[in-house]
DNA sequence: TCAATAGTGTCTATTAGACAGTATTTT
DNA sequence: AAAATACTGTCTAATAGACACTATTGA
């Protein structure tokens, strides 16, 4: 760094410009009951108090191990964020796929001030009952279909829990690049026991693309993926809920991507 | 809104927190003389004065026709920034594709204080040369191979002209995200003329894929893909640069998904 | 015993890709 | 005339999806 470029950062003011907030909130998803889930916070403080959002808060300075304060990264202040309210330890957190989904910054978006939300999409395989974190009222894990959500990211008229700010899209938006992560990754495992069968696998499937696949040829495609899932050599301990034989146990294999892709059946109407 | 709500918001102190800044930056990228270039700035100001940018800057508050002043929201920041910096006017950005690629916000990317900044991605049509905006000492289009990418985002050592900040990053995760829309989308037709023939538009995926495709394959296919391209009636000027026939020209269709999609061909190597 | 389910076999339509062939254009 | 190129035809392998069948389990 030169001279030149010392002497400017020494006179630089940060608060000479608007104050913008940079926000971090995460749509985490599982799956309960065979049904699709997110975890949701009540608020327990203004603005919008009393209603439902995302799990988020501010980016913070956080103190490393030496006692330094050292500003959080996106990706680490958003793993802290779902700690924080589901409970869930750290090392829980590692079964716990996390990527980035968007960034939201509409004028008006939060009434306090300017705040640019960074959302994350969280997989994440059954867990316990979330306990609420500091700023909330409540934590809990709700069906999305009980959300009425429309195609546009609005919420339909007379649903209970409506959802604070611009949520209900970025849920949307988080719920559309679920199903479409599930075509062409293998991060469906991510919502399965350590140990699942094809059917458990299917059954993530049905329930993130809300439609029936057929068992027989599904279960020959996922075995035709090369490293989607690879064989434990044991078997379930018992079979279907109704009947059945017991089915076999599979591990998640080395593939990220899926080769071939397994694709939605009904996209038609959404392609043009 | 309620009382209490009225009451926070009216004690509210927004510069009770850290400063953060929140930045927009476009990786434009367009076909010139059959290499893809992508659109730089040489920062005419510190920090990293003289180094070549992404452009892009801060958001800011606008006015609007009435002159009250309005925050931007992010699409339109991105759009703003391209059309400075390009010296495009608005109604010529009507032909461009901007789409948001991530957000950005490893702590230290940005000397000067914490700087999250919102990456866009623009697929361009060819364009004039850009004049240099008010920050940049030039503003260039310079074709992707020249600046040494790696696979993880650096650049190798030698190259002339040296990225700022984690700018080598976002260009190279929106050099993927550019080759995968190709696949899906219908998007390379927003990189040629508004009447274009199948081997243009097979030279914007060789060029950006990277990779020579099937000249007659490629041609079925495409025609195959309902909605992707739709034919005019009419024959081009030329026949190929060394030869051939006249070809026939399209435009783009309805399809915003193509579907079949077009598959890169070589994909195996990153599929674990 | 009956119904449900796991897993496999088979058939057909669609698609990807290799290769060949013809007509048309530039040099 | 020669080379390049646009486009079409044809063949093969891979894949998606429908349907059928057997074996095994729970109720």
């Amino acid at each position: 760094m030169d001279r030149r470029e010392e002497e400017f950062l020494a006179a630089y003011d940060p608060r000479a410009y608007d104050p913008v907030a940079v926000a971090i909130d995460v749509v985490a998803l599982t799956i309960r009951d065979g049904a699709l889930n997110v975890l949701l916070v009540q608020r327990g403080a203004p603005p919008q108090e009393g209603m439902w959002a995302l799990p988020g808060g501010f980016v913070k300075n956080t103190r490393d191990e030496t006692g330094a304060v050292r500003p959080e990264g996106l990706d680490e202040a958003a793993a802290r964020e779902l700690a924080e309210e589901t409970g869930v330890r750290a090392d829980a957190l590692e079964r716990v796929h996390l990527e980035q989904l968007a960034a939201y910054g509409a004028p008006g978006r939060d009434p306090r001030m300017r705040v640019v939300s960074v959302a994350y999409l969280a997989f994440a395989p059954e867990m316990p009952e979330p306990r609420a974190g500091s700023d909330a009222a409540d934590a809990v894990w709700t069906p999305v279909g009980s959300l009425g959500l429309t195609g546009t990211g609005a919420q339909r008229p007379g649903t209970t829990r409506r959802l604070a700010f611009d949520h209900s899209v970025i849920l949307t938006d988080g719920l559309e690049r679920a199903r479409s992560k599930l075509e062409y990754t293998a991060l469906a495992t991510t919502f399965c026991a350590p140990e699942f069968t094809i059917p458990e696998l299917r059954a993530v499937y049905e329930t993130v693309w809300g439609e029936e696949l057929h068992a027989g040829n599904f279960h020959r495609k996922v075995l035709s993926v090369p490293g989607f899932v690879e064989s434990t050599g044991t078997t379930s301990e018992r079979g279907g809920r109704r009947g059945g034989p017991r089915a076999r146990l599979y591990r998640p294999g080395d593939a990220r991507l899926l080769h071939p892709a397994l694709l939605r059946p009904s996209r038609e109407e959404e392609i043009r």
